[in-house]
DNA sequence: GGCAAAATTGCAAACGTGTGCAGACATCGT
DNA sequence: ACGATGTCTGCACACGTTTGCAATTTTGCC
């Protein structure tokens, strides 16, 4: 079983079936200078490349133009459940235009960031979607630096002239934050996600910013490391240890809140009777969890989506300032918030 | 201190600034040739190439050995929970053996299974990793055909002469069944899942087998027709319009029988007080659902894994032989199985 | 010191595709 | 009919890297 080198059909060979120059060949198949060859021509090479099964080595065409048809994905981590939806969207829209997605995890080490960057820029990708950004990230600036258009999808930096496409945090902790005064509550606990991402970070002031205009205590903060369940149930107690007054816990993600329902749960307490608890993002199968979570949903899909199209827009120079896209996210009431117990 | 990173640095541009002939350049950056070039010579080019912050132009290079160091990876559906984790085993390896990873989703249609294929060898790839295999696989003919190294991983194909990572599938029922006639189960239904993919194929093999062996009826088996909820709370509704005598239901999958809880949860039944309800793969955050799902553990992160060394072994051409590995899956006990009622 | 062998480096031709340029040929207006 | 304009195709080089071979230098040995 040796390697039989079977050789690749290239345009020389459909050239030569054709009888013709492979550069005409070459035109022949190429959307922009097909007009230049005769009509003729072109469909008896579309018919003999069909017939020899030709295809295109993206390899040497991307060595000429210096553009790979790739755009590169970088997530902390796959196997967190929010960015599946994120990356499905990005792939659908990119492939729908001929681009190849390849996607690495950076599981938010910054060395692990390097060298996927170096990895994709060695590949020459065309662009790139970040999101795994932190509000100051070398990464970004790296991307401009070398002109590598980029988009940040779900979280984005603090610095501007960039396209992101993210939620409308500020709306979304409003809306959560509506349901529980409604229900009620009036001393509501913050679980914050990593301050040093525009997620956490704005979850955060909006918190605050919301509390306050309402004249109520926004004392009651802690903050995780990680958006983590991990995280989620040591802040649960680290908080409950410096204040157990509240009756509600607005968690800056699903993975904290589970986590607060973790702690609570080995604490003895039952969400909603005796706290109520709010995550962030709906990921999914929350419904179906005990207590089912009354999260903000974000529209993940679309973010992806979103984020893609607007790289494509960007390859086709059609956008040259910066966009940030604020998607609006919608809270969903489920089985971890009531009316606080009197 | 970066000004004009418009143009990509060469190794011509190393080459000049040590002095050289570019050729030097590319041998001495090259394991394979550096034995070649004078161990000085080596480190000023290293030097050098590190100052000028040089990348080797992977298109460039795949050009010429007709290699591209990346390798395709084919899933269903990405957002379905129980690939992440395997592909996750498999861009682990894969990376830190230099490799890059490309995912596409084939939504089980043939059509996107083609044209993500013609994508992948538009691209070269070295090898092909597919987790979405049919039974009877014209994709994996094709690659044969091309002779493009491939291996399948979760499911395999009915040929044989392929490489494979799978789950061992009686092994797993049997432990399920087990633990149910443990119970007292004697009436076991079971909703398989499609019998055109070795996992549904050998899970309801496995299932008729054991129960015919205990002298038990077979009889009760529905056929969903996809792996997912809506399908499960089909066949279920189905299974019991049929027969409703039994205690207990093996599915082929979580999210078949999380389709079942839903089914039996609107019929007024609940889990596993009526039936037990056992599911098969353990996707992430089983253990919070209500009922917490009694399952079949199979390791997804090390059958990637698992799957990424065998093609590199592959690449090496360290492995002649075809190899069929079955992981041994591990059965979890929840809370979605309990006696019968008696 | 001389000479062959070995070690090191340069040269140039590939890999498959794209494209500016020029040549070949057809069309058209007067 | 003749030049002018336009259409179509071939030629040859370029993209950045690799590699067989030749040329050059160094080394080893007497």
């Amino acid at each position: 079983m040796k390697k039989k080198a079977k050789r690749k059909i290239t345009i020389r060979d459909v050239a030569d079936l054709v009888g013709v120059h492979h550069s005409t060949v070459s035109r022949a198949l190429s959307p922009q200078e097909r007009s230049k060859i005769s009509p003729t021509v072109v469909r008896r090479v579309e018919k003999a490349a069909e017939k020899l099964g030709y295809n295109r080595n993206i390899m040497a065409s991307s060595l000429k133009h210096n553009q790979s048809f790739a755009i590169g994905v970088l997530v902390p981590d796959l196997t967190n459940p929010i960015f599946p939806p994120i990356i499905r969207g990005i792939q659908d829209i990119a492939e729908s235009a001929g681009y190849t997605v390849i996607t690495a995890n950076t599981d938010d080490e910054k060395d692990k960031e390097r060298s996927a960057l170096r990895m994709m820029m060695g590949r020459s990708i065309d662009g790139i979607i970040l999101s795994a950004a932190r509000r100051s990230d070398p990464i970004v600036e790296e991307c401009i630096d070398n002109e590598i258009p980029i988009v940040l999808v779900n979280r984005t930096v603090d610095r501007d002239g960039v396209n992101a496409i993210v939620g409308d945090e500020e709306y979304g902790i409003r809306s959560a934050l509506d349901h529980l005064t409604d229900l009620g509550h009036k001393n509501i606990a913050h679980i914050a996600g990593p301050l040093d991402t525009s997620t956490g970070f704005e979850r955060c002031e909006a918190f605050t910013n919301y509390l306050r205009s309402r004249g109520l205590d926004d004392s009651r903060i802690e903050q995780a490391e990680k958006f983590t369940v991990a995280e989620g149930y040591r802040a649960f107690k680290a908080l409950f240890k410096s204040s157990s007054d509240f009756t509600a816990v607005m968690a800056s993600n699903d993975l904290i809140a589970l986590g607060c329902i973790d702690a609570m749960q080995e604490m003895g307490l039952t969400a909603p009777k005796d706290i109520s608890i709010v995550g962030h993002n709906d990921m999914p199968f929350l419904s179906r969890m005990t207590p089912a979570l009354t999260t903000v949903v974000v529209p993940k899909y679309e973010m992806g989506a979103q984020g893609a199209k607007t790289l494509l827009e960007i390859f086709k120079d059609e956008r040259s300032e910066s966009l940030i896209l604020r998607l609006r996210p919608k809270l969903v009431i489920r089985k971890s918030t009531a009316a606080p117990a009197s």
